[in-house]
DNA sequence: GTCTATAAATAGATAGAC
DNA sequence: GTCTATCTATTTATAGAC
């Protein structure tokens, strides 16, 4: 990473990159467009070439630094948690803040689940993999203190992950479903991303822990 | 829909279909390439504007195709289930069987959510909305018979079609993952397709059944 | 219905001045 | 580090013969 030493109007290394990033998570990879993120970033875009070389070079800085992001501030956030439960909590409040935080993360990784992580470096790799032995980690742990019965760490991970994801996806298509009005009125489209969390929080609960029965709150 | 009268070899059109299937699955909307569908489809370019207008109309028609296959095929698994848990366990199963037989399915989607279904007209948006809607009649017979207790219909909705839809995606990466090596040993990352089925079938019973215990079997 | 040839626009990338 | 101008390849789309 090569960081210019100083520049005048900041950084517009950092431009580029925040502009890129809402460019490649609305159009994907193919679709975005070099000289629309130059003019987003109001940057030359000789710039991007010399600061990243490649379209392709520019894309791969912001893959991983979306997953950086996404674990580094999961590790942080369950680092406090007494129980396994309750770092699971934290997990997913940490995974849907970070989400709603910087909302281009969640359509960049889904674009790259489809594409089958065609564009994954070792790095990028290594820390989308960060999160799920993360989970396994809190599974593990339950397990051992006698807190959460067996479960296949894989599977926990996609149902806690995939819910996530498109649940935060999905916000502008519920819009169109309700401005269109095409399922008419029978579907009810409420809830927002708290519950969602809360919703996840109950659904671990009833399925992982030993201990009794579990209150409802979603 | 122009359906042509007929033709010689095997109707072009089809051919078409399905070759563009796998090319926006795997490239997306605009990375993918009319020449390289028609090249896959053994059929000249011209054909493709001659069924299809253009590159958007086909890509509308695989769409719809996708969804609609989805829907119906949920639709008539669930008929025969006799209690609404039964019911669910159909559905999934018929998700899972629908995305394996056209894995073309997953990645579309999963594309179109992450570009806030920027390319659905409304027969498609209505087709999606379908199996929400499908997912909230089980919620609710199920809840008029005592069998349920309450349970969002919408969030139970993400949960179940994004464990299937990532679980169903990610192969791929698991794959890489497994011939890279990154994670070292520590990762265990077994487990089938018929496995995240009867995973999520084990987590709806223990989340929504009235009833006593369920036995572990993911 | 099928094919060839080509138009017209756009994209990623770079040379070279400052 | 920044900008202008431009090269080159590719891509969607169509005209028109058969």
């Amino acid at each position: 990473m090569p960081r210019p030493p100083k520049s005048r109007r900041r950084d517009s290394r950092a431009q580029v990159l925040a502009a890129a990033r809402a460019e490649f998570a609305a159009r994907g990879f193919p679709g975005a467009g070099v000289d629309r993120i130059a003019a987003k970033a109001r940057v030359n875009k000789a710039m991007i070439y010399y600061h990243f070389a490649s379209k392709i070079g520019l894309y791969r800085e912001v893959l991983r630094d979306g997953f950086r992001r996404l674990t580094d501030n999961a590790r942080q956030a369950i680092a406090g948690a007494p129980t396994a439960i309750d770092r699971f909590d934290a997990y997913i409040d940490s995974l849907v803040r970070t989400a709603r935080a910087d909302p281009h993360i969640v359509p960049i990784m889904l674009r790259e689940l489809a594409g089958g992580g065609r564009h994954f470096d070792a790095e990028t790799l290594r820390l989308m993999g960060g999160l799920f032995l993360l989970v396994q980690e809190i599974l593990d742990e339950g397990r051992a203190a006698g807190e959460f019965r067996e479960a296949d760490a894989l599977l926990t991970h996609f149902m806690v992950i995939g819910s996530t994801l498109l649940y935060v996806a999905n916000e502008p298509i519920r819009d169109q479903v309700r401005r269109t009005g095409v399922l008419g009125r029978a579907a009810r489209i409420p809830s927002d991303h708290a519950a969602m969390a809360r919703h996840l929080g109950t659904v671990l609960r009833r399925t992982l822990c030993v201990a009794g029965e579990v209150s409802d709150d979603a």
